[in-house]
DNA sequence: GCCCAGGGATGCG
DNA sequence: CGCATCCATGGG
């Protein structure tokens, strides 16, 4: 897949392996608009432009380096897919999710976006997020930015339940204090293991979040998030009602590997879109 | 009114 | 360890 980079804009032509509505809507990504033609994208303090047809991609924004490495287009999904669609499970999913691209989310985005996502729903995961970024964001003239780590340390628990946090207010406060700028960064010269434990220790943050901050915010690939939607494939795929996700999340590594990121990002989309049982 | 959502913390054995 | 129960909140 080729992409012509410009200084404030990136095109790509008849684009195999991106689709634009797939890769937002499959869950990696809250902040976002998007209709039949066109998006906008907010990541960390930045924002694209998108444009989008079968036949021609186009991103708008100031910071072109930013969203190029965003939207991950360095990297060949053909080949992934090749291998994915080897597995008899996968292979329908990815035939539906096809221009799903792993995003490389900003590491505290999804700490704090991760920690709000537990046992709720996307729609009510967005408004909590927005309101955050409205009142703690800086102002950046048409939108406001994700909060900083020094920023959200002026929210108190009153304002997280006023962002419609509920019981997850008092784990986010917390996490949020204790948290520094020096540690955030840490996290990116750690081994996964060292990641997975450091996120665990954060309240709020248990295998799956800790799980879905390595896949888009550090980009390891080599994890399977396992959230409701996943239990249910795995109990419709195996036969089974299993309810144990460690062990669920056990058994797709074993199964799926250094790619597990990815063929969760397809299980995902395909089913939760498909609103299978 | 019940059930569910990209689960985690807690307590109990 | 594993396991059950509880937890705010809003939409279906």
């Amino acid at each position: 897949m080729k992409v012509q980079r410009f200084k404030n804009k990136l095109i790509i032509d008849n684009p195999a392996d991106f689709d634009v509505v797939q890769t937002l809507n499959c869950g990696q990504i809250f902040r976002y608009v998007i209709d039949a033609n066109s998006a906008v994208v907010f990541s960390k303090d930045k924002c694209a432009n998108i444009s989008f047809s079968p036949a021609k991609i186009e991103i708008l924004s100031n910071d072109v380096d930013y969203f190029y490495h965003f939207f991950d287009l360095d990297r060949d999904y053909s080949k992934i897919k090749r291998t994915l669609e080897k597995d008899e499970f996968l292979r329908p999913a990815i035939k539906y999710g096809y221009g799903i691209r792993i995003l490389n989310n900003d590491l505290f985005e999804m700490i704090v976006s991760f920690i709000i996502s537990a046992n709720n729903n996307i729609g009510r995961i967005k408004k909590s997020i927005e309101y955050l970024c409205r009142h703690f964001g800086s102002n950046m003239g048409n939108y406001h930015a994700f909060p900083t780590l020094a920023q959200l340390k002026k929210a108190s628990v009153k304002d997280y339940q006023s962002a419609g946090l509920g019981y997850r207010a008092e784990q986010m406060a917390e996490t949020i204090s204790r948290l520094t700028e020096k540690e955030i960064e840490s996290l990116n010269s750690m081994t996964p293991s060292e990641q997975r434990n450091f996120l665990i220790s954060l309240k709020g943050v248990g295998e799956k979040v800790a799980n879905c901050i390595m896949l888009f915010g550090l980009g390891v690939k080599s994890v399977f998030p396992v959230d409701t939607w996943i239990n249910k494939v795995y109990n419709a795929l195996t036969n089974t009602q299993q309810k144990n996700r460690k062990l669920i999340t056990e058994e797709l590594y074993a199964r799926y590997g250094e790619l597990s990121g990815y063929a969760q990002q397809y299980f995902f989309y395909y089913y939760r879109d498909n609103k299978i049982k």
